[in-house]
DNA sequence: CACTGGAAAATGCCGC
DNA sequence: GCGGCATTTTCCAGTG
């Protein structure tokens, strides 16, 4: 029924598996943690923006359009061609 | 413990409620039942299209940009109050 | 044996496959719409419970489970279960 | 009192503002880069675990269950019981 | 048939 | 406190 790394196996193999399921969620623990902190970094930073009197949400657009825009030209670069596979002209 | 709808209250709210619950979750699956319908052909048009020789990848990006596109030249019209309104210009 | 609809045929073979690529873009388009409106009624009926007093949160849950294949369901939750134990998570 | 940061002031009120725009927005930005890298060695964890035979499915929720509030998670499950009673759900 | 990428759903956040 | 929105996570089809 299970293919997986042997929690059920004979022998000490449980253990081993079980330890490492424990080191991959901790793992995973620890870096979730590493991300919240970040994300209420950039919190504070639109707070204190806002405490300057900046207007939040057009400062989240701007990033929002900056990161667009990064991948854009590329992307624009490549309608031609796209254009050209769509219409079988590969 | 529950400021829901009766469903543990005494007399027959309790009824009422299971019903009412009941209704609720028989549209929800009505309409995602329809959903799926439609879902479904969609990707029939793409497997035909596909069977006529186009690239049905292109055509899905092509579907996506003609969506952006719609909403976009508001948005592009909106950016100029929006730095305004990010440097404080408001 | 067909790379792409009549590209390689002389005359207005190519305006023939812009047309072809319209129609199936459009299609699309409109079954789209079509979905998009539904999804829209499912979440008017959620708002709708939510108003009634039900917790919707709770509701999903149910929509879920009852279209889940019960044999499905039962194999992950052993698995579930089994690594619980393995974590000694009762 | 202060609608804004300094436009109504005379000289390069204007230049600060935008400046101090600029700051705010690559802060976020490296913020943001630092987050995706973060998130993007969760990834890998996941799919190491994953390379290991271990079903991530159920990792990812064991994660989930253990950040939650012992209580909350009690709660949710009794509403979730309840519904299942009032439907008749086993 | 496992993997990647993209759509859909769910969660959480922000502003009102 | 709630509704709407944006992000995140989950799921699934298509592909090699």
């Amino acid at each position: 029924m299970n293919d997986g790394p042997d929690i059920e196996g004979g022998g000490n193999a449980k253990t081993v598996a079980a330890n490492q399921l424990r080191a991959f969620i901790e793992r995973v623990e620890r870096l979730e943690e590493e991300k919240k902190t970040i994300a209420d970094d950039i919190k504070e930073v639109y707070a204190e923006a806002k405490g300057n009197g900046f207007y939040t949400k057009a400062i989240r657009e701007l990033v929002k359009l900056r990161k667009q825009d990064a991948g854009e030209r590329a992307e624009h670069e490549a309608i031609v061609e796209l254009y050209k596979a769509a219409l079988g002209m590969a």
